[in-house]
DNA sequence: ATTACTATTTCGCGAGTAA
DNA sequence: TTTACTCGCGAAATAGTAA
């Protein structure tokens, strides 16, 4: 989530244009308000705020200004950018609502394993919480949905052998939890399943089951991020 | 530039990653609120105001909302996407300042072949205004930039041949003039060039002189955005 | 010309609450 | 439970202007 304030997006996204990021650039407040479609007082309380916010530096140069954006400004906007980029390109999504269920405890030993949690923390991005979340889905609609699913691209974690036995691979479908409250999440794949086409098995980096407050029996929405091939 | 409200990109955003951009989509204004970091009533507000400049459409579902973002809604956040996308993906920036000069009219006679035009159309995704910008650059600084810009990336139009003669390629390196108050705009470096290392060729959709409010013998910016090779 | 202060207005948000 | 109204506050914009 982006701590910068909307009413600067446009601001620093002008700045960046003209080369603000890596070098320090001349800028008049008349002109870039003109530029950003507010008024010249707009445009200096702007980069007096941002300044002030440490999202770029500023100094007068004769009755001029010269900004530079620094590091953290530039990384504000690029993570806007990517949670811009995930809306206009990750969807359609499939949806998915069911109740929530004991699992078994294998899931949370599987996870543990080297052999996963390497590969998770590489092509996911993160380390799942040990322990996944097992969501019973209460209606056709949703199962139906459930065997969709393969249809579709997702990431994809190997299978490995530990030399006593081997583990069969492992589909990750990038997902949200209940409407974004858990933003990072997937729903997993198993080569080897022991579950049917009415379970769900959702992973995150955190307990999914204490950071939306829920109990086994609770009802909870899954939103999978079907992922667009990318050409 | 969005038309689009800034405190409103959250909220589509979020619309968008649960799916509402091709199916309507069940949603509470009191979740809404949650995950766009808002008020219930906030989010009520935003979707009645989306619904009235037509960014989505909007029904009661007994007492909770049906939602579908509309495609004049998903390109808004899709145009704000691209630009924010150009200015973290597309810096450096090569910064040229100097005085437009009157041109010998070639330019404007050039640009009306068919066998440029066609392509100009395709490549730069619009047809240039009948009439080049003819720039000289004032101060070493610029001259010495001037000589930079064949190291990096272009938009390259072939040459062709009419039967009678010949005509050489052109590379197109988009631009801003004076810090985006023209945002399409391309730097030419033409094969058979009469010009020298202190002149500038600007061309875009619109008169430059015009748009910009500028005659000869004015100072003019430009900010030719350099392509950094994508892998 | 420029920046940026003060005053004023407009706009967005949350609280409280009706339906 | 829901949505969405009114009201009031504070944030953010513009206008006017000093320096």
């Amino acid at each position: 989530m982006p701590e910068i304030k909307l009413q600067h997006i446009l601001t620093m996204r002008e700045l960046m244009l003209i080369g603000a990021h890596h070098n320090f650039v001349e800028v008049t407040t008349t002109n870039l308000g003109r530029v950003i479609g507010r008024s010249q007082q707009a445009a200096s309380k702007h980069l007096m705020e941002l300044e002030a916010s440490g999202y770029l530096e500023r100094s007068r140069k004769g009755q001029k200004l010269v900004v530079r954006i620094t590091d953290k400004g530039f990384s504000e906007i690029q993570s806007l950018f990517t949670s811009l980029k995930a809306a206009v390109e990750l969807s359609p999504v499939l949806r998915f609502e069911g109740k929530v269920v004991q699992g078994m405890g294998e899931g949370a030993y599987y996870l543990s394993l080297e052999g996963y949690r390497k590969q998770f923390k590489e092509k996911l991005g993160y380390e799942p919480f040990p322990g996944t979340l097992n969501i019973k889905l209460t209606d056709k609609v949703f199962t139906d949905a459930r065997r969709e699913i393969d249809k579709y691209h997702s990431i994809f974690i190997h299978g490995f052998s530990d030399g006593k036995r081997t583990y069969g691979w492992v589909k990750c479908y990038p997902a949200l939890v209940n409407d974004g409250q858990i933003a990072e999440a997937a729903v997993l794949v198993l080569e080897r399943t022991h579950y049917d086409d009415s379970m769900l098995e959702v992973i995150a980096p955190v307990s999914i089951k204490k950071t939306v407050g829920i109990e086994n029996g609770d009802r909870v929405k899954v939103n999978v991020q079907l992922m667009i091939k990318t050409d």
